[in-house]
DNA sequence: TGGTGATCATAC
DNA sequence: GTATGATCACCA
Protein backbone atom coordinates (compact mmCIF):
# COMPACT_ATOMS: atom_id res chain seq x y z
CA UNK A 1 0.00 0.00 0.00
CA UNK A 2 1.35 3.28 -1.01
CA UNK A 3 0.84 6.17 1.09
CA UNK A 4 1.21 9.42 -0.82
CA UNK A 5 2.17 12.64 0.87
CA UNK A 6 -0.13 14.41 2.57
CA UNK A 7 -1.66 17.99 1.80
CA UNK A 8 -2.59 19.65 5.13
CA UNK A 9 -2.19 18.96 8.62
CA UNK A 10 -4.93 17.04 8.89
CA UNK A 11 -4.66 15.01 6.27
CA UNK A 12 -1.72 13.92 7.74
CA UNK A 13 -2.90 13.54 11.46
CA UNK A 14 -5.30 11.25 10.00
CA UNK A 15 -2.80 9.15 8.57
CA UNK A 16 -0.84 8.92 12.00
CA UNK A 17 -4.48 8.14 13.40
CA UNK A 18 -4.66 5.00 10.85
CA UNK A 19 -1.35 3.51 12.55
CA UNK A 20 -2.57 4.30 15.92
CA UNK A 21 -2.24 1.73 18.38
CA UNK A 22 -0.89 -0.63 15.82
CA UNK A 23 1.83 -3.07 16.18
CA UNK A 24 4.85 -2.57 14.08
CA UNK A 25 4.54 -6.05 12.54
CA UNK A 26 1.07 -5.05 11.58
CA UNK A 27 2.08 -1.74 9.89
CA UNK A 28 5.09 -3.70 8.13
CA UNK A 29 2.45 -5.46 6.60
CA UNK A 30 0.16 -3.18 5.18
CA UNK A 31 3.29 -2.13 3.09
CA UNK A 32 4.65 -5.93 2.86
CA UNK A 33 8.05 -5.17 4.46
CA UNK A 34 10.36 -7.58 6.53
CA UNK A 35 10.80 -6.93 10.15
CA UNK A 36 14.66 -6.62 11.51
CA UNK A 37 15.47 -9.40 14.12
CA UNK A 38 16.61 -6.26 15.98
CA UNK A 39 17.57 -3.13 15.67
CA UNK A 40 20.98 -3.00 16.60
CA UNK A 41 21.77 -2.97 12.65
CA UNK A 42 19.03 -1.50 11.87
CA UNK A 43 18.75 1.66 14.21
CA UNK A 44 16.50 3.86 11.74
CA UNK A 45 14.33 1.17 10.62
CA UNK A 46 11.37 2.18 12.55
CA UNK A 47 11.33 5.58 11.44
CA UNK A 48 11.53 4.98 7.80
CA UNK A 49 8.96 2.45 8.66
CA UNK A 50 6.85 5.87 9.67
CA UNK A 51 7.98 7.50 7.20
CA UNK A 52 6.49 5.09 4.63
CA UNK A 53 3.06 5.01 6.31
CA UNK A 54 2.76 8.15 6.99
CA UNK A 55 3.83 9.31 3.34
CA UNK A 56 6.84 11.54 4.00
CA UNK A 57 8.74 13.22 0.79
CA UNK A 58 11.95 14.36 1.84
CA UNK A 59 13.36 11.36 3.65
CA UNK A 60 16.60 11.98 3.00
CA UNK A 61 17.40 15.66 1.97
CA UNK A 62 17.78 18.60 4.62
CA UNK A 63 14.66 19.14 4.69
CA UNK A 64 11.65 18.84 6.75
CA UNK A 65 10.15 15.46 5.74
CA UNK A 66 6.51 16.48 4.42
CA UNK A 67 8.23 19.27 2.41
CA UNK A 68 4.57 20.21 1.21
CA UNK A 69 3.71 21.20 4.66
CA UNK A 70 6.78 22.01 6.34
CA UNK A 71 6.51 19.52 9.08
CA UNK A 72 9.00 17.16 10.43
CA UNK A 73 8.20 13.75 11.62
CA UNK A 74 10.32 12.25 14.80
CA UNK A 75 9.64 8.85 16.03
CA UNK A 76 10.27 8.77 19.95
CA UNK A 77 11.18 5.63 21.79
CA UNK A 78 9.23 5.74 24.87
CA UNK A 79 9.19 3.16 27.97
CA UNK A 80 5.72 1.92 29.77
CA UNK A 81 5.92 5.40 31.50
CA UNK A 82 5.84 7.42 28.39
CA UNK A 83 9.53 8.89 29.17
CA UNK A 84 11.99 8.86 26.06
CA UNK A 85 14.38 6.59 26.35
CA UNK A 86 17.08 8.40 23.80
CA UNK A 87 17.37 11.55 22.68
CA UNK A 88 16.32 12.54 19.21
CA UNK A 89 18.15 13.37 15.89
CA UNK A 90 17.93 16.79 14.86
CA UNK A 91 20.04 17.43 11.83
CA UNK A 92 23.85 17.69 10.78
CA UNK A 93 25.86 20.10 12.43
CA UNK A 94 28.17 22.70 10.00
CA UNK A 95 31.96 22.42 10.70
CA UNK A 96 32.72 25.45 8.72
CA UNK A 97 29.26 27.95 8.94
CA UNK A 98 29.23 31.04 6.94
CA UNK A 99 30.13 33.95 9.01
CA UNK A 100 26.53 35.43 8.28
CA UNK A 101 24.30 32.09 9.81
CA UNK A 102 21.59 32.88 11.36
CA UNK A 103 18.98 31.16 13.75
CA UNK A 104 16.42 32.26 11.58
CA UNK A 105 16.97 30.68 8.58
CA UNK A 106 18.98 27.95 10.13
CA UNK A 107 18.21 23.73 9.83
CA UNK A 108 17.24 23.16 13.30
CA UNK A 109 14.88 26.20 13.52
CA UNK A 110 13.33 24.59 10.44
CA UNK A 111 13.14 21.24 11.37
CA UNK A 112 11.70 22.18 14.90
CA UNK A 113 9.15 24.79 14.14
CA UNK A 114 6.66 21.98 13.15
CA UNK A 115 6.68 18.53 14.03
CA UNK A 116 4.90 15.55 14.42
CA UNK A 117 5.32 13.25 17.47
CA UNK A 118 4.94 9.65 17.08
CA UNK A 119 5.74 7.79 20.20
CA UNK A 120 6.53 4.05 20.07
CA UNK A 121 6.95 2.03 22.67
CA UNK A 122 10.66 0.53 23.42
CA UNK A 123 10.61 -1.33 26.95
CA UNK A 124 13.52 -3.81 25.99
CA UNK A 125 11.23 -6.76 27.14
CA UNK A 126 8.70 -6.04 24.21
CA UNK A 127 9.66 -8.18 20.84
CA UNK A 128 10.10 -5.82 17.99
CA UNK A 129 7.29 -6.81 16.00
CA UNK A 130 4.66 -6.40 19.44
CA UNK A 131 5.98 -2.98 20.03
CA UNK A 132 2.95 -0.54 19.38
CA UNK A 133 2.94 3.12 17.79
CA UNK A 134 1.45 5.33 19.73
CA UNK A 135 -0.97 8.12 19.17
CA UNK A 136 0.75 10.89 17.21
CA UNK A 137 0.45 14.98 17.91
CA UNK A 138 1.92 18.12 15.90
CA UNK A 139 3.79 20.17 18.26
CA UNK A 140 5.58 23.65 17.86
CA UNK A 141 7.83 24.46 20.60
CA UNK A 142 6.22 27.70 22.94
CA UNK A 143 8.12 30.96 22.96
CA UNK A 144 10.09 30.07 25.73
CA UNK A 145 11.47 26.95 24.60
CA UNK A 146 12.21 29.05 20.73
CA UNK A 147 14.27 31.30 23.17
CA UNK A 148 16.20 28.33 24.51
CA UNK A 149 16.85 26.61 21.20
CA UNK A 150 17.85 30.15 19.85
CA UNK A 151 20.61 30.62 22.52
CA UNK A 152 21.46 26.84 22.72
CA UNK A 153 22.28 26.90 18.59
CA UNK A 154 23.63 30.47 18.84
CA UNK A 155 25.97 29.40 21.42
CA UNK A 156 26.94 26.55 19.65
CA UNK A 157 27.27 28.53 16.27
CA UNK A 158 29.86 30.99 18.25
CA UNK A 159 31.90 28.43 19.46
CA UNK A 160 32.70 26.61 15.88
CA UNK A 161 33.31 29.80 14.66
CA UNK A 162 35.87 30.79 17.18
CA UNK A 163 37.41 27.20 16.15
CA UNK A 164 36.25 25.63 19.65
CA UNK A 165 34.34 22.83 17.59
CA UNK A 166 36.73 19.95 19.58
CA UNK A 167 36.07 21.77 23.06
CA UNK A 168 31.81 20.89 22.71
CA UNK A 169 31.01 17.88 24.77
CA UNK A 170 27.33 16.49 24.80
CA UNK A 171 27.56 18.12 28.08
CA UNK A 172 26.97 21.48 26.75
CA UNK A 173 23.42 23.13 25.87
CA UNK A 174 20.32 23.05 27.51
CA UNK A 175 18.22 21.54 25.19
CA UNK A 176 19.97 20.99 22.47
CA UNK A 177 23.46 19.36 22.13
CA UNK A 178 26.02 18.44 19.95
CA UNK A 179 27.08 15.07 20.02
CA UNK A 180 29.51 12.37 17.23
CA UNK A 181 27.09 11.52 14.31
CA UNK A 182 29.37 9.11 12.02
CA UNK A 183 29.65 5.51 10.55
CA UNK A 184 32.50 5.25 12.56
CA UNK A 185 35.86 6.92 14.25
CA UNK A 186 37.81 6.81 10.56
CA UNK A 187 34.68 9.29 9.30
CA UNK A 188 36.64 12.41 9.16
CA UNK A 189 35.95 15.62 7.69
CA UNK A 190 37.12 19.03 7.70
CA UNK A 191 36.48 21.97 10.42
CA UNK A 192 38.45 24.78 11.82
CA UNK A 193 40.84 25.05 14.90
CA UNK A 194 41.21 27.91 17.46
CA UNK A 195 44.21 29.21 14.85
CA UNK A 196 41.43 29.33 12.14
CA UNK A 197 43.74 26.30 10.11
CA UNK A 198 41.75 23.87 8.14
CA UNK A 199 41.36 20.43 10.80
CA UNK A 200 40.19 17.07 10.20
CA UNK A 201 37.25 16.08 12.84
CA UNK A 202 34.21 14.00 13.57
CA UNK A 203 31.17 14.73 11.71
CA UNK A 204 28.35 16.02 14.32
CA UNK A 205 24.72 16.42 14.59
CA UNK A 206 22.37 18.69 16.68
CA UNK A 207 20.15 16.47 19.31
CA UNK A 208 17.23 17.39 21.74
CA UNK A 209 17.99 16.10 25.41
CA UNK A 210 15.56 13.22 26.01
CA UNK A 211 14.82 15.37 29.16
CA UNK A 212 13.49 18.15 26.80
CA UNK A 213 11.36 15.56 24.30
CA UNK A 214 10.20 14.63 27.62
CA UNK A 215 8.63 17.77 29.12
CA UNK A 216 7.26 18.63 25.04
CA UNK A 217 5.64 15.25 25.93
CA UNK A 218 3.79 15.57 29.13
CA UNK A 219 3.26 19.23 28.26
CA UNK A 220 0.96 17.24 25.61
CA UNK A 221 -0.90 15.15 28.25
CA UNK A 222 -1.48 18.12 30.02
CA UNK A 223 -3.41 19.74 27.01
CA UNK A 224 -4.92 16.76 26.54
CA UNK A 225 -6.57 16.35 30.35
CA UNK A 226 -7.47 20.00 29.76
CA UNK A 227 -9.82 19.64 26.85
C1' DT B 1 22.19 2.92 35.32
C1' DG B 2 21.92 7.37 32.85
C1' DG B 3 24.13 9.94 29.57
C1' DT B 4 28.03 10.61 26.60
C1' DG B 5 30.55 9.24 22.88
C1' DA B 6 30.41 5.76 19.15
C1' DT B 7 28.22 3.29 15.77
C1' DC B 8 24.91 0.85 12.07
C1' DA B 9 22.13 1.07 7.65
C1' DT B 10 20.63 3.35 3.46
C1' DA B 11 19.72 6.85 -0.38
C1' DC B 12 21.84 9.38 -3.96
C1' DG C 1 31.04 11.76 0.68
C1' DT C 2 27.09 13.80 3.08
C1' DA C 3 22.67 13.65 4.24
C1' DT C 4 18.88 10.93 6.40
C1' DG C 5 16.73 7.31 9.92
C1' DA C 6 18.32 6.55 14.82
C1' DT C 7 20.10 3.13 18.86
C1' DC C 8 24.14 0.95 20.82
C1' DA C 9 27.70 0.33 24.30
C1' DC C 10 30.46 1.59 27.77
C1' DC C 11 32.00 3.96 31.87
C1' DA C 12 31.86 7.40 35.57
Amino acid sequence: MKVYPPASENELLNNAKTIAGKTLQQIATIHELPIPLHLRNAKGWIGELIEISLGASATSLPEPDFQKIGVELKTIPVNRHGRPKESTYVCTVPLTPDIDIQWETSLVKRKLSRVLWVPVEADAGIPLPARRVGTAFLWSPDRQQVSVLRQDWEEFMDMIMMGELEQITARHGQYLQIRPKATNAEALRNGINMDGDKILTMPRGFYLRASFTSRIIEQMISQFHQQ
